[in-house]
Order: structure tokens, then sequence, then C-alpha cells
DNA sequence: GTGCGTGCAAACGGTTTGCATGCTT
DNA sequence: AAGCATGCAAACCGTTTGCACGCAC
């Protein structure tokens, strides 16, 4: 994505644009983000970014997408497993979350995102998201139990 | 509740129908829980307990949760700090989590309740449990800022 | 050249586990 | 009397932090 000529999105550009120094761990990692759909963790990510990086650290990705989404470049996801996981971020959606594989999928539902919400919510405050968190087991798991 | 006549909850009795032995810091633990409204944590917990119970391990405390939570007597919830918390079970509902000062509101929502998923979820697999998780700032907090 | 970003190592906080003792059944 | 539950201490794991060096600007 380096050079890329904003074909999806230009992340030296909006790094820039949030204040932050392009290096090559920060694109590494915005890239291997980009191109996850499993809601990958700071390990996981570590992990798979070892063969193009072998010395990069553990601590450097924390740093890195707990900057990233202090800056609004990607979302924090909260998890089955009480652990942060971390997204590209993409449309409004959903998440199926699998209590034995861990599985995240995401949906969306765009007829719960336009309703408006119960009366007995009140004026409680400010809403910044609203989102469904489903559990149960996927359908991989159900079959092998 | 230890000899209450199954005025809100026979604990004993239930605790026995799940297989496990009444002791004192579970009776406790439980009643704690069963008054607190705010989803306290395991170490809240600890903490409100040290006056009737000053010998109260913290690990006791982990390890009864998760029992409880295993067996069904409680639930677990899964928070903006990724932490785990706890609370008793009562009425199907969903939660409002405040950004700054954490506190967790419950809330009903009968007809998402009843709503049937949307097509793109398809045949995921079982669903357990399905709840919104709505984020924002709670009235006080934007007050105070 | 200035200062942010990185790697390294150590600290941290919540949670879990191994073991011997104690209490419920 | 048998065995699960507890308390204690140590281990564990994901995450954060302090510091000195190095690279983007």
């Amino acid at each position: 994505m380096q050079n890329s000529k904003g074909k999806y999105f230009d992340f030296d550009k909006e790094c820039r644009k949030a204040g932050l120094k392009v290096t090559l761990q920060r694109q590494e990692i915005f890239e291997e983000l980009r191109l996850s759909t499993d809601h990958p963790s700071a390990e996981a990510l570590h992990e798979r970014l070892r063969i193009k990086l072998p010395n990069l650290a553990l601590d450097t990705v924390y740093r890195t997408l707990t900057t990233f989404a202090n800056k609004g470049l990607i979302n924090r996801v909260e998890t089955a497993e009480s652990l942060g996981r971390y997204e590209a971020i993409h449309s409004r959606h959903h998440h199926l979350i699998c209590r034995r594989c861990g599985e995240i999928k995401d949906f969306t539902w765009s007829l719960l995102d336009e309703a408006s919400l119960p009366d007995n919510v009140g004026n409680w405050g400010r809403i910044d998201s609203k989102n469904i968190v489903i559990y149960g087991l996927c359908d991989k798991c159900l079959n092998n139990s």
C-alpha cells in the first residue's frame, strides 16, 4: 500500500493526516489488518508479520494498534475472551461469536440500525454505538461436538 | 438467604441441585451479587465482602463466580474494559455502557428479543444469546465534561 | 538536527493453578 | 469417612511502561 494511488485507502496520507509518522512497521501492521477478516489480536498480527518483519516487537504492535484506534484509523472490538481484538474499519455491522472456537462473524442488520431505541432507555446520555453481540456455537463447532 | 423459604430464590436448593456444596462463602458471594445492581467484578465483590468475611480469598471469589456461571446460576457479562464482570440472572435485558465511568445500565427491548434475525446470518449455527451493547456517555459524565 | 517511533526488558494487573488443610455431605 | 471447597502462594498471560537508540521529517 505504500505507493498505492488511493486504490483502496491511502494509508500514508491518512497516517500523516492523523499526525503520525509513516514507518514500515505501521504500514505493514495496517496492511495485515486490512487483509485479515478474522479480527486478529495483537499477538496474532505479530505472529503473522514475523516472516515479513522478523525484528518487529510485540509491544510495537500493541502500541501501534492503540495509536491507530485512538486516531480512528481502526476499530477496537470487545470479544468473548475479554481480549482486545482489532479490525480494519468497514461498514456498520454486528457480531456472531462462537463460544467454542472464538471465531467472530460479522453480519449487517440495517433494520436494527435504523430502529429507534425503546422508551425505557430514556435520556441516558449520548449514544455512540449500538451493536448486537450474538453468542452461540458456529456450524463447524456444532458438527464437531 | 440461607433459610429463606424461597422468598426470592432458594439459593441452597439451587446450589445443591447444581451438584454444588453449600458453603458460607458461596452463600455470601451469591447474596452480594444478587443485591448488587452494578455488575461488579470479582475484585469488587471481594472488596465488598471483606467486612463480612475477612478471610475470604480473592481466588475463591474467582472460582466461585466461574463455577456459578458454568452451572447457570449467574451470567457473565463482557464489558468495555475487557474485564470479566458478573450479574445475578434477572430478566432478559441489554446494556448501555458509559465509556467514561464504566457504569452499565440495563434496559429491555422486547421488540428486538422477538425479532427474527436478518437473512444474511443464514444458518450460522446455534444461537444462545442475542444482546445489544450500546456505548456512549451517560448523562452524568456528559454534564461533567 | 529534532523528536517521534521502535526494540528491549522489566513491571503490571487480572486471572488461574497446585497443594495442603478444612468443612459439607 | 470421603471428597469437594477454601486459603495461600506462585505461576500465568496479555498488556503497559521506562529507557536508550534509530529513523522519519
